[in-house]
RNA sequence: UCGGGGAUGGUGUAAUUGGCAACACAACUGGUUCUGGUCCAGUCAUUGGGGGUUCAAGUCCUCCUCCCCGAACCA
């Protein structure tokens, strides 16, 4: 069973009875008719060679989703079939990517343990005829193996016997070939129309080193004779994988039919793998990304990696009912970012506390603001929700005087058309404190401003005017004297276009080179130094950041806020 | 070229299995608001194309078009 203790089970992902697809309607055809004397079981089988990914949480929340609405299990399983590329330090990392995300397998299962059955199921194979050693080169058996409307041709080899092949076979795992020198075929059809039942390689000889089995095996299955074998070691029904595996059922059956199991065997089922605009979601294009230096590494939060989405603050909850929501079909789709940005903005602004943060300082001067008896400006202390969505969450205190910090871009010289906030003459409300009018601004020769006058009215503590009169903006302020200074760290869409290398066949050409940009010097209300690390706070009109997990701060940008005047200015 | 799979708004997923094309995101209008956020109201598709069966077709039949996957000793 599935353990959720961090993360709340939200309703949709509770299982909503109104919601079906192909593969849940196959589940309860198979209930309905008893097809299954155990019980539904599922599983998840990541290579460990490389890091899991958005797309990965697409299979992670079905296999779990579907074994939990149906009272069964969910196994992880490393495909480690291929000692040339696997490791453990992927194995620790998938462990740790899927717990975050919210499900605990309920066993921890690999190929590799499997080894020595799927060894004698081999020679059992070979004794029945049905598997034989092709002394032939990679090159040789693929030239014999046809191409599309043509057929193939028998290897030379097809016909030694039992005898000799399990001899040759024995000779293989104990190390007397060279790699590359033979292989085990499954001996099935050369002419059939689908290409993986043409004699397809059960084992290729292998001198190299396993990260679990260490040296014991000279000799590596092959993906298609590795994994039913082991879903249906494991007690598997529904093995679910993805569309480019459609041409293998047929041998994932033909290898399942061969051997002596009891009970139903488990059958493959594929669906349409999750793709996102403005990403990459494939291995090699990930790899690449990170080994050519694009990006920081694995984590770095512009990627699709779990550990990245982790980094940048995407909460699990959201990733889970996003992979929930967009559901499962045959049909090969991209979906929309912004639907995955549209879950995440949807379950921060529930959770997220609210702080002010000013990005691109700009100093704020209220000249009637009163001095104390010793003569210092008087430092008020004002209240605000820490989120309006949530009064369980209270109130803080922020300190509020003569000096302020806003951001450059609620000011302007000139405003443009509906241009809202501060300008010389305008009166608005700083969120919280009191509502000001700027009566001038000093700028440099350029023209650009360098500090705002304003005064302040006293009877609008808080954020109201006795009168009545209505400001047409609110912007946000962090007080001088007080103010944590901080970086912050911007991220935009790693590549410019929707489908990156659409156009060009290379994604890496349609990178966007400002996708990430750093800001020093910001200016942060005091609370904002109290924020535990890797935390998701909103900045308020600004966006959601979240605290580093390490740099004390920093902070990411996980997802701005919906920007009604970004957009008004986009459409010009 | 052969085999397998697919096609419903800008995007993705539905449609009681032959009965008023729904939901979300995006976009656009307007309203509310001490976040240009949130929230609320509204607008936005006759289902790839042709023919057929039927009182009735996204759903059934038929022809066509387009797209994806498959010829690793990768998974």
């Amino acid at each position: 069973m599935t353990d959720l203790t961090q993360n709340s089970l939200t309703p949709s992902e509770a299982g909503d009875p109104e919601r079906s697809d192909f593969v849940r309607e196959l589940v309860s055809e198979d209930l309905d008719n008893g097809r299954f004397s155990r019980g539904i079981q599922t599983r998840f089988p990541p290579e460990p060679n490389g890091y899991l990914h958005i797309g990965h949480a697409k299979a992670i929340v079905l296999n779990f989703s579907i074994a939990r609405e149906n009272g069964g299990v969910c196994v992880l399983r490393f495909d480690d079939t291929n000692p040339a590329t696997e490791d453990q330090r992927y194995v620790d990392a998938i462990v740790e990517d899927i717990e975050w995300l919210g499900y605990t397998p309920n066993s921890i299962n690999y190929s590799s343990d499997y080894f020595p059955q799927l060894y004698e199921w081999a020679e059992m194979l070979i004794s029945k005829g049905l598997a034989y050693v092709d002394d032939q080169s990679a090159e040789e058996i693929a030239e014999q193996r046809g191409g599309f409307g043509r057929p193939g041709i028998e290897s030379p080899y097809r016909d030694r016997k039992p005898g000799e092949n399990l001899k040759l076979f024995r000779e293989m795992k104990d190390g007397v070939h060279p790699e590359g020198s033979c292989v085990l075929r499954a001996k099935i059809d050369m002419q059939h129309e689908n290409m993986q039942l043409r004699d397809p390689v059960m084992y290729r000889i292998r001198d190299q080193h396993h990260y679990r089995t260490r040296d014991t095996w000279k000799i590596y299955p092959s993906y298609d004779w590795a994994h039913g074998q082991g879903d249906a070691l494991e007690g598997v029904t529904h093995s679910l994988c993805s569309l480019e595996f459609s041409d293998n059922r047929a041998l994932y059956e033909w290898y399942l039919r061969q051997l002596p199991l009891e009970g139903e065997a488990p059958y493959q089922t594929e669906f349409a793998r999750l793709e996102l605009t403005y990403t990459v979601t494939s291995k090699r294009r990930l790899k690449e990304l990170v080994d050519d230096g694009h990006v920081a590494g694995w984590d770095d939060p512009r990627l699709p990696t779990l550990r990245a989405l982790r980094r940048r603050g995407y909460p699990a909850s959201a990733i889970r009912e996003f992979c929930a929501f967009v559901g499962v079909s045959r049909t090969n789709s991209r979906h929309d970012i912004e639907l995955l940005e549209s879950f995440v903005r949807t379950e921060l602004n529930r959770t997220a506390q609210r702080r002010m943060a000013v990005l691109r300082p700009l100093k704020l001067v209220i000249t009637n603001w009163p001095d104390d008896e010793n003569g210092k400006p008087v430092v008020e202390h004002r209240t605000l929700a820490n989120n309006p969505e949530n009064h369980d969450d209270g109130t803080r205190k922020v300190p509020f005087s003569r000096d302020l910090w806003i951001e450059q871009d609620d000011f302007r010289m000139e405003p443009p058309p509906k241009y809202f906030r501060l300008s010389p003459g305008t009166e608005v409300r700083l969120r919280g404190g009191y509502l000001v009018t700027c009566t001038e601004a000093i700028c440099d020769e350029a023209g650009n401003p360098l500090e705002v006058h304003c005064t302040y009215d006293p009877a609008t503590a808080g954020g109201s005017a006795p009168d009545g009169r209505k400001v047409k903006s609110t912007i946000h302020w962090v007080d001088a004297s007080n103010a944590v200074d901080g970086s912050v760290a911007l991220y935009e869409r790693l590549f410019k276009e929707k489908v990156p290398g659409e156009t060009t066949g290379d994604p890496l050409d349609d990178l966007d080179p400002n996708s990430l940009e750093i800001l020093q010097g910001c200016k942060f209300e005091q609370s904002l130094s109290g924020v535990a690390p890797s935390e998701v706070v909103q900045f308020e009109r600004l966006g959601y950041f979240a605290a580093d997990s390490e740099a004390h701060g920093h902070f990411h940008r996980t997802v701005g806020l919906r920007d009604e005047w970004a957009r008004l200015q986009k459409q010009k």
